[in-house]
DNA sequence: ATCTAGATCGGCT
DNA sequence: GCCGATCTAGATG
């Protein structure tokens, strides 16, 4: 892995959620840990959208919702199922609310550090997964309100061009009929539910 | 291959 | 009190 990596600016992340998801399969994200630099490339996103959307957290506004409102680039760590964290991007202009969900990363760069984390040695079981992404990146609670164009935790430009991009549902999503905003690598090994 | 339950707890109604 | 933007292990076909 080639040591130049980028951050993108603010203002990729302060448009549409759809279109940002979209645009974000080929991208790096990249964690500086003292343990080593942490790299995946980004094969799996989920676009939530605001008070129009019943399946986004900021359906309403809430202490914990509030932070989708908030400047974009802004990190929104959540904690699910009592076990996981789940790590999205937020997008939209300041003041309206959305947010992209990191569902799965192709293992680039510090996979020794991630297996130790995960306890599993297959690299499509390292990052295929919200939960298992953010246990492979060491990222947890401590990274909400986190600025992700700039390090340590960071998205960094990638090779977006070389992605044949699908498009589906939303897992895991029932409220959510006519909004197929899941965007994934055609074919890549590192996308969740295989 | 497909299903099921259990873990485990904060946020919200 | 209920249930979730999940994962794993174990059972069953």
């Amino acid at each position: 892995m080639n040591a130049d990596l980028r951050p993108l600016p603010r203002a990729f992340f302060a448009r549409n959620s759809v279109d940002v998801a979209r645009d974000l399969l080929g991208h790096f994200l990249v964690h500086e840990t003292r343990q080593g630099r942490l790299v995946g490339r980004i094969v799996e996103v989920e676009a939530y959208r605001g008070p129009r959307d019943p399946a986004s957290h900021a359906y309403r506004l809430t202490p914990r919702s509030r932070i989708m409102w908030s400047q974009p680039g802004t990190a929104y760590v959540y904690f699910t199922y009592g076990n996981h964290y789940c790590l999205n991007v937020v997008c939209e202009p300041e003041g309206t609310a959305g947010a992209v969900l990191f569902r799965a990363l192709q293992p680039v760069e510090g996979r020794d550090v991630m297996r130790r984390a995960r306890g599993v040695d297959a690299p499509h079981l390292l990052a295929s997964g919200p939960g298992r992404l953010t246990q492979a990146m060491a990222v947890g609670p401590e990274h909400n309100g986190a600025d992700l164009t700039r390090p340590p935790l960071y998205v960094a430009y990638g090779d977006p061009a070389g992605v044949r991009i699908k498009r589906s549902g939303r897992i895991g999503i029932t409220a959510a009929a006519g909004r197929p905003w899941r965007f994934y690598a055609d074919r890549s090994p590192f996308v969740s539910r295989r």
